[in-house]
DNA sequence: TCCTTTTATAGTCGCCTTGACTATTAAGGG
DNA sequence: CCCTTAATAGTCAAGGCGACTATAAAAGGA
């Protein structure tokens, strides 16, 4: 195999030359699987495509690399661009991982690094220069996606559910000021299961740093139901032990 | 910024065309963070490169994506050409992450998807096509590697212990027939801390197919000591609960 | 041969977490 | 004014786990 890359190297106008040998350039993109909760359902933020392929399918947002770009911040960018969000800053962003087949673009080999992110209270995206249309789709009801990004989106479900386990990232998809009711919901919508109330309280008040109650003895008076206290995110990374997800049927890796 | 690209189009000779921009070609590469146990001691699979920059320094394996080649299939290959290892096939391989920061390779700008791989019983390498030589190395001898191969190796260890805790990944790491101290030295060499040795015992004993005992008692009696019984691999992916490590201090995400 | 060292294995004890509950409080809606 | 809803408080027992002690079975040295 080297020496058949060796034998491109005299006639290739597109290849680079790095240790000897000759290589194949490749589209390097950003895809973006961005979760939130709405009204209880887990949501997330599609585009639907402009152009062939999977012309009017919908996507993930997402984008090319810039020449003097990493990764990381190309998907801040792209956030940015599709969602509108100013202080794309202080936000969870992870990468997931690496899609590679060959033929996952049906033109040409494009390499996409995947990021998911979870956002608090979403704002209407803008569509953007890339899509026709942007908007937040319930999980569920995200049709066959563009491309592999079906999977892609399966991954990033995945993986925020397994950090919902031993990271106190859930506040990362809560407003400022929030009710151990949210926080609980965050959990029920990504494990698609209902907790025990009084459980989960217990739990995530026993947690050094998970949260702390907001001083002045805040409450929320919103809907129905006795009014609930108002936390904020604390500074603790992950509980311990960690906050299992029940029934542990079915969770071989 | 998509006018800059843009502007780039009429005489990028090197460049793609793609949903209307142009975009930069990058050069892909897998490195691979291979581990091992070695006389109860953690070790990892290093190159010298023969070539600037870094001449002389000790780096992880690795190589360009071929063309027709997704980032896992020329990990495996880069990892066989390396180790000479024959059965790839049935081993474990997970994808780290990918470092794309600019600047990480001085000459031009490279992409790297990362692996990392847990082997049993390893056999000596021999210097492939690309490294002048090859050799294990143990974890806290391996000094400042060329690139950033020093984080991408830290990034390996930090994720191949927190795969110990919930999944039954260790058993990757030791022959297909071991006893309970070989699989406790796993833990140990990788969380860089003692265990307890009947604690562990329980522990494993009582996740149902974490392992299995070999049938006719079949006892190995090598070294100093009471003869130990022999286990294979379970078909279990995960404890459950997870086998957590001590002292939880310095745990944040 | 005996004794020490080493490792595997068996078992105990008590604390803490957790799952499964029940009860009480404080709102809103008919 | 009652009913529903949700938050909060508390109880209770089973199981997991850390910290130990004890026993068994080998090798090595005196």
């Amino acid at each position: 195999m080297r020496d058949e890359t060796r034998a491109r190297e005299a006639d290739a106008c597109d290849r680079y030359v790095y240790d000897k040998y000759a290589y194949e350039p490749f589209a390097v993109t950003v895809d973006l699987a961005v979760l939130t909760l709405r009204a209880g359902a887990l949501h997330v933020l599609l585009v639907e495509r402009g152009q062939q392929p999977y012309a009017g399918r919908w996507a993930l947002p997402g984008g090319f690399l810039l020449p003097e770009e990493s990764a990381e911040a190309a998907a801040r960018r792209e956030l940015a661009e599709e969602t509108g969000l100013a202080d794309v800053g202080g936000l969870h962003l992870e990468q997931l991982r690496t899609y590679s087949e060959p033929g996952r673009d049906p033109r040409m080999r494009v390499v996409s690094v995947a990021f998911t992110a979870l956002l608090p209270d979403p704002p209407e995206p803008t569509a953007g220069s890339d899509a026709a249309r942007a908007r937040w789709t319930p999980y569920d009801e995200a049709g066959p996606l563009a491309f592999d990004h079906g999977l892609i989106l399966a991954d990033a479900r995945d993986r925020i559910a397994a950090k919902l386990e031993y990271t106190c990232l859930a506040t990362a998809c809560c407003p400022p000021e929030f009710t151990l009711g949210e926080l609980r919901q965050v959990y029920e919508a990504v494990w698609g299961t209902p907790l025990d109330r009084p459980n989960f309280r217990r739990k995530v008040l026993a947690t050094p740093g998970f949260v702390e109650p907001v001083p002045g003895a805040a409450r929320l008076t919103g809907g129905r139901g006795k009014p609930a206290a108002l936390y904020r995110a604390g500074p603790a990374g992950a509980p311990h032990p960690p906050l299992l997800r029940p029934s542990p049927e079915g969770r071989l890796a």
